[in-house]
DNA sequence: GTGGTCTAGACCACC
DNA sequence: GTGGTCTAGACCACG
């Protein structure tokens, strides 16, 4: 069983808080549907041990999503998605992808490309 | 003549320290050529008004820039584009666009989006 | 100047969670009128000498709060009382006191006192 | 026979360990004379499933009892409230009734209600 | 094993 | 001065 549906990726020099990237990518998971109701998330100490991170600043993030109702815990047995809230609606992925891209832009733009030249700096990017 | 060349984009919200965001759109423009050695910046004063932000934050990063030998400040002139250490060379402007462009694309993969759909999401965004 | 508005009073033994006890104080405070929107809480640091507790454990209950909204919190100044969701309707009030009164009477009960002699047991207490 | 003499209400929110609210209750119930010396108490495996809680957790609490001599376990018969140690004492039985009320004022007092106002809302609470 | 609480202490961002 | 982030480590509750 593989408990890595979510890739991890946490850039420790770009000054937003670990916790809160944590935050960001878990929630983004959840409305990309790679993390589905009831599912478990990587228990904090294997987290912890995967990014190198200290457990608390895995918890902190946990417990900010658990008091948002996106998470719940049970002591002794993991963290999983809530059953209840669940924002995969349509337009919450819809409002949160613009931002991502509105931000790209701007950022691609102030680096002198303009849109065009932007659809065609990810079409010859390689994924890794 | 108009100041307005760069278009800031402060998000208080988002864990990146202010100053620090300035410091990098400043740079990303640099790079993009919207900025250009001689180039005079808004006044630390007017900045401040416009993004609503603390003067001490604008000078914080305008010292750092300077630290860097980005930025020049003339007292009683103002704060330009230093004329030696231009870093607009290529590689580094494909550097940030490729940095810039991996984080967006793994947010959109999170999303639910791979590249194909990536692209689609981004020809049918409306540029502001 | 006196910010001692809330009188906290922290009950170290009683196996519920410090931190859990300031943010129910806080809240009852709110409900009953003693904080109202706009109010400074104590700093982090004075609560946490006064209380003679670690300002950790402070910051977690106000990052509670804020994450409610019930709190906001601008770094340099202090934590106030959220301008926004004001929850100090009479209902959610009314329904927090029912919960206490529910919970103080079934204690009573299984000592031995009913609701009257429970009403006979206040009268005769001494207000410290 | 009946073995639902002590009314549990478990509250896993509150933060207070779940064991904890359990031998509380039990104290109180034998303070205020609800279980007598040799009354027996309801079974792990019949608690645990009425409270749906883990055994261990009942367990625990039981064995914690015993230990202070509050409780014997009979193995092959069950739990029952010992002949020995009983604190029933009168002045015990006021130093935990006054603990409940001073509490409970306090948290009424929050939510803006003086004694007299108390009083009132008490009489007119409906016993669930 | 799981997560939760609390402490102590370092360093940062912002006013 | 304010709060925020992160680490390290101890101890607890629960399964």
């Amino acid at each position: 069983m593989n408990n890595d549906v979510v890739q991890f990726n946490i850039n420790s020099k770009s000054g937003v808080p670990v916790y809160r990237q944590i935050i960001q990518q878990i929630e983004q998971a959840i409305l990309g549907g790679l993390l589905e109701p009831g599912d478990q998330l990587p228990t904090i100490r294997s987290l912890s041990i995967k990014l190198k991170i200290n457990p608390n600043t895995i918890a902190k993030a946990y417990t900010e999503l658990e008091i948002k109702e996106i998470l719940i815990t049970q002591v002794g047995r993991g963290t999983f998605v809530s059953e209840k809230k669940i924002n995969t609606d349509e337009l919450e992925r819809k409002k949160k992808a613009e931002e991502l891209t509105a931000n790209y832009l701007e950022g691609m733009q102030r680096l002198g490309m303009d849109k065009h030249e932007t659809l065609d700096f990810i079409r010859d990017f390689k994924e890794d």
